[in-house]
RNA sequence: GCGGCUGUAGCUCAGUCGGUAGUAGCGCCAGAUUGUGGUUCUGGAUGUCGUGGGUUCGAAUCCCACCAGCCGCCCCA
């Protein structure tokens, strides 16, 4: 038998409700803070990531579904920031009025080893602010993914913060780092060893035990930002303080992406192992430079890897998403079962959720009740003379007559 | 890409020393009950034992390769 290919997966109900459920309450969020959604394409030029992402960071080096379309080289998008910003550059979207707010949501490739909240297509929900370098950008950027977090239903998530300075003071620093990690090189792991030349930065985020003291030794990039990132780095803490936000402040987070700039952000929540990063995101004040455009797009993001937070919400309050059926029509014979099925048009019309069965009264009961069917209505001769239903409350088992024109009243 | 663990029914799993697949639990279908579900009882269906090869008289069991999942690393959402 043909199975989904490794890395990717078929989402099915009942998850699919709380996949659903995520989606509505970030549109419903961007609504509030006035963002629009943007659809790109699935797969863009290559080069665009290349130049946008990074051409040495992994995504871009070893992680890419990359084909050869006719001799253009093309690339299922393995995140959505560089496509927002080709269309934003494509379109002269940066003339319009006012901050350019775009959210967007799909799924994104990326051939790494799967694992658990690790897909080679995986999902993100994020946004973009381009037009503005203000540090309150940052804080409502911020303000509004944990308000998504908050209002998605899920408790005990952490915020990280850095700035990784600009291309006028991170260089300084990270020489001066390289310099001194060459002194101590002897103390630290293998993989340190490797990173002090390659990813000097990368040092500062290393978890094994042997390597921390050597660590928190060397310097930290918040003491080397210049004139115009620490004030910046400064403000966006105020504002974040401003609006009560809890955020712990991480000089050694690293982030993988080439075009971060100044502020970057990381959210973790415990449930989820070594996956543990629900969200990043951060500031890319010369993206739209990298990817050859003259026009000035400072801006900020941040992208919520959604399976991730799915798994989340599921391994935190599991059941609270379920799919509801307010009716079950039983009919019971013929002419009921033409009967049932008007009447069944009529309550889907008016929203309600509604399933016909078919066949003996017992058999469709018993399925009522394994679909977990709120009601049951019963239509037979008798009620059909009569003209009054039997609708039972499939939780108390009571039984009423209701005459047809009732019967949404019951159910609410 | 690297290291480790795992793979038997729809799901969770048992399967001893290699002897020809399980009264297993849950679920599914039917009946007890021709207009009343949930509880109970009775019966039934469902397997490429992940795939392919090897060893053996004989392999779910031992060996090899591959595939997939999980855990960790790398990295990241």
């Amino acid at each position: 038998m043909i199975r989904a290919v490794r890395g990717t997966r078929d989402l099915l109900p009942p998850s699919t409700a709380v996949w659903n459920h995520v989606e509505d309450v970030a549109r419903r969020v961007f609504r509030a803070y006035n963002y629009q959604e943007i659809r790109t394409p699935i797969f863009e030029e290559t080069a665009l990531f290349a130049r946008g992402v990074g051409e040495e960071t992994d995504i871009v080096s070893k992680e890419m579904y990359t084909f050869d379309d006719h001799g253009t080289m093309l690339t299922l998008r393995p995140e959505n920031t560089a496509s927002v910003m080709r269309a934003l550059i494509e379109h002269r979207l940066d003339q319009q009025p006012g901050v350019q707010k775009l959210y967007y949501l799909g799924p994104m490739f990326r051939r790494e080893r799967p694992q658990k909240g690790r897909y080679r297509q995986f999902y993100q929900i994020g946004a973009e602010a381009i037009g503005s370098e203000s540090p309150a950008v940052d804080a409502e950027v911020i303000e509004l993914v944990m308000e998504i977090l908050a209002q998605a239903g899920i408790a005990g998530t952490h915020v990280l913060l850095n700035s990784v300075g600009c291309p006028k003071c991170r260089p300084v620093f990270t020489e001066r780092l390289q310099a001194q990690l060459a002194g101590v090189a002897g103390d630290l792991c293998e993989d340190c060893q490797r990173r002090a030349v390659t990813n000097p930065l990368r040092v500062l985020d290393c978890k094994v035990p042997a390597c921390q003291p050597v660590i928190e030794r060397l310097p930290s990039i918040l003491d080397s930002l210049c004139e115009d990132c620490s004030p910046h780095f400064a403000a966006v803490r105020q504002y974040l303080e401003d609006r009560g936000i809890p955020y712990e402040v991480r000089p050694r987070l690293v982030r993988g992406l080439d075009y971060y700039r100044r502020t970057t952000f990381e959210v973790t929540h415990g449930a989820l192992g070594a996956q543990n990063s629900i969200l990043g995101g951060g500031r890319y004040d010369g993206l739209a430079e990298s990817l050859g455009a003259r026009i000035k797009a400072p801006g900020i993001g941040f992208s919520i890897g959604e399976d991730r937070l799915v798994l989340a919400i599921e391994e935190t309050s599991p059941q609270q998403h379920r799919h509801v059926l307010d009716l079950f029509l039983a009919p019971m014979g013929e002419a009921a079962q033409r009967h049932a099925g008007v009447l069944a048009r009529d309550l889907r019309r008016d929203g309600w959720t509604v399933e016909t069965g078919e066949g003996k009264l017992k058999r469709s009961l018993d399925l009522a009740n394994k679909l977990g069917a709120r009601f049951t209505l019963i239509v037979g001769d008798d009620e059909i003379a009569s003209g009054a239903y039997s609708l039972k409350n499939m939780t108390t088992g009571e039984q009423i007559a209701v005459p047809r024109g009732e019967i949404a009243a019951h159910l609410k």
